[in-house]
DNA sequence: GTCTATAGACGGATAGAC
DNA sequence: GTCTATCCGTCTATAGAC
């Protein structure tokens, strides 16, 4: 929220244009905030900004178009979150203390704002699907998460998909069950070690079998 | 499915009205599983057991109520198919082995059925939750894991939250971005590995500590 | 750009005849 | 118990005046 909209030209109107776009976005989220993701109309989003209903359509072309937008926003709002956590780790922290504390993040992040987290992370609204440009947001930041792990010296696909099971996994009991606690946060450190060891003796393993096919 | 429905009486009126509720849910199953969980709407329900949408009233007080016995329904089968997959394992089964299947059957249960897969573990029904009496069968549910758990040596709470948390990521992951492949069926193996390897390293570690304490 | 008015669809639920 | 008819609400989206 607070985001510049990227596509957004230079000269007086459309900067006026991508600011109400901005506050139309702004006042979505407090919407599904506020009343839930469901109650998510037209209608209220146009209220909290001073307007009708029909009015939104001359900045969006359609409802999916203005969920497309929070969709994209949400995600960038989630790399910038986990980007600032990522440069205030010490610089020499470890493996096991990176991981930890992103995940940590993430988690932190759902429960900021349970709507964003079902909007970006569960299919929950009836009838609407990203768009393929909207998507490409959640893709980068699947890319990101493979370069993080790359980094700490995970590079196997399958560690990957291990690793966003994981992630999920936690991420989706702690909202279910004890969306306000810390409940499931407090076994992201047995997570991240036992994710840790698992990688570190698959890598073991298969050092050992190509060293015996030689 | 098929399964009768336990608060029935045993008078012939009393058999007959059981028999046209477990028409209408396994009409409402077929619904959702076709045309999805958003529109199942009483009318096409209805229209499948060759009725009109208020004749549904006669059966259930409100959608509400077909929707808590479609997942008091669910919650039986889960359990119907994790009872035959515990039955048919060895007897002499690894606890590895054990975790392993059932994870697998239960993940296997909700590709079986997206749509069910859903109603039980995702809150998908805007407007909807689950009634008390309902959401006791997935409390049941629960209960059972941690007698499960306890049955193989796991008996840490906390190692419970952390199985419940591998499971919903594993079957999360699957249902969202491989709904019938086995991307994360495959992962099974790993995730089991991990769990067991920690709660074993976790029971040393307490067992020391008890032992340093004296 | 913003409004009023309204189309058009779909939903759950109820009244009352049979 | 089942029907027809209907109420009343929701929603997105459009037409057309200003």
């Amino acid at each position: 929220m607070g985001r510049a909209l990227a596509e957004s030209g230079t000269s007086r109107i459309e900067l006026r244009r991508a600011e109400s776009r901005r506050a139309i976005l702004d006042a979505a989220w407090r919407v599904a905030a506020e009343s839930g993701l469901e109650s998510l109309s037209l209608r209220e989003i146009a209220g909290r900004v001073g307007m009708q209903a029909p009015s939104l359509y001359s900045y969006f072309p359609s409802k999916a178009a203005i969920l497309d937008a929070l969709f994209a926003d949400g995600y960038h709002a989630l790399d910038d979150h986990l980007a600032a956590v990522a440069a205030a780790l010490p610089p020499k922290a470890s493996a096991r203390q990176r991981l930890a504390d992103l995940l940590r993040a993430w988690i932190r992040f759902c429960q900021a704002d349970p709507a964003r987290y079902r909007l970006l992370f569960t299919s929950a609204v009836p009838g609407w699907q990203p768009s393929e440009e909207a998507y490409a947001a959640s893709l980068e930041n699947y890319r990101r998460l493979g370069e993080y792990l790359a980094h700490v010296g995970v590079t196997d696909p399958d560690d990957l998909d291990l690793c966003t099971a994981l992630s999920a996994g936690l991420v989706a009991q702690q909202m279910s069950n004890d969306p306000d606690g810390d409940r499931w946060l407090r076994r992201v450190d047995d997570v991240v070690d036992m994710f840790l060891q698992h990688t570190a003796s698959r890598a073991r393993r298969s050092a050992r079998s190509r060293q015996e096919s030689r």
